[in-house]
DNA sequence: TATAAAGGTTCCAGTTACTGGAAGGTCAAG
DNA sequence: CTTGACCTTCCAGTAACTGGAACCTTTATA
């Protein structure tokens, strides 16, 4: 099938397959015509994909799990390792955004948001001294 | 003074410094030797921007940001405007990155994690139908 | 004074994962 | 035969830096 169906099937812009293409993700063959032709398993890898980077995981670690992915032979404990490793990443980002939440609704809290100048975010921002 | 000062009292790499000279965020004067020259009022600059990036702030708000930083006819509601909306980006990340934990935190549960092929994860990543 | 280290300069390229757009080839329908 | 949908490649841009090369200036030391 063409990309543009492959496009409809796995969720996946036409020019988001592409890119897929051109760093050796999800290669297909072509027709005689120079189009891309995409087979049901190249179409199953492609929403495999699409469904990993939906749950956040990098390009690299789709990588890694689409050969796991085809590998009969793998241990889900390589599997596993990425997806540990992945949320741990996610769970250091959300303690991270939340301390950033917890300064910053501080800041946004004291600050009158009148027409006047006095604010304490930009006070926040220029520092304890000044 | 020179870039390696404001960039000790900064706490910011003297390559983002330049970067930001680049974007036309900070810029100093220069010196007979074609050095960058630093001003205590560039380098309250510098920290401004060091301090906005670090709660998240895009470049973009660090400009508008820094521009209000300066005027000393702003109104504080201009601040607290981006602020908030700073603020919901970050609140709307932190859901997205729990409803992230969530599935993911079930997939990994359910993985053995063995020498085993099976694995929920590659399952799930795989879609419902296969 | 020679020189070497430290610190400054510019410019180019790479990072992540796409996305937009231009110029042009192919195909199915009417 | 033309129109429109779909396909192709290639180039550039996004955000916010970061690394590195090649080269110049200043400062400290032998």
């Amino acid at each position: 099938m063409n990309i543009g169906e492959a496009a409809r099937q796995s969720g996946l812009p036409a020019k988001t397959i592409r890119y897929y293409e051109d760093i050796d993700l999800v290669v297909p063959r072509r027709g005689g015509n120079g189009y891309r032709s995409y087979s049901p398993t190249d179409v199953h890898k492609l929403q495999f994909v699409q469904r990993a980077r939906g749950l956040g995981f990098s390009v690299q670690n789709c990588r890694t799990l689409l050969s796991l992915y085809e590998d009969e032979n793998r241990a889900s404990a390589d599997v596993k390792a990425i997806a540990e490793g992945h949320l741990a990443e996610i769970e250091a980002k959300i303690e991270e955004l939340k301390a950033l939440r917890h300064t910053l609704k501080h800041l946004v809290d004291n600050c009158h948001g009148d027409h006047r100048p006095h604010c304490p975010i930009i006070d926040g921002l220029a520092g304890p001294e000044h």
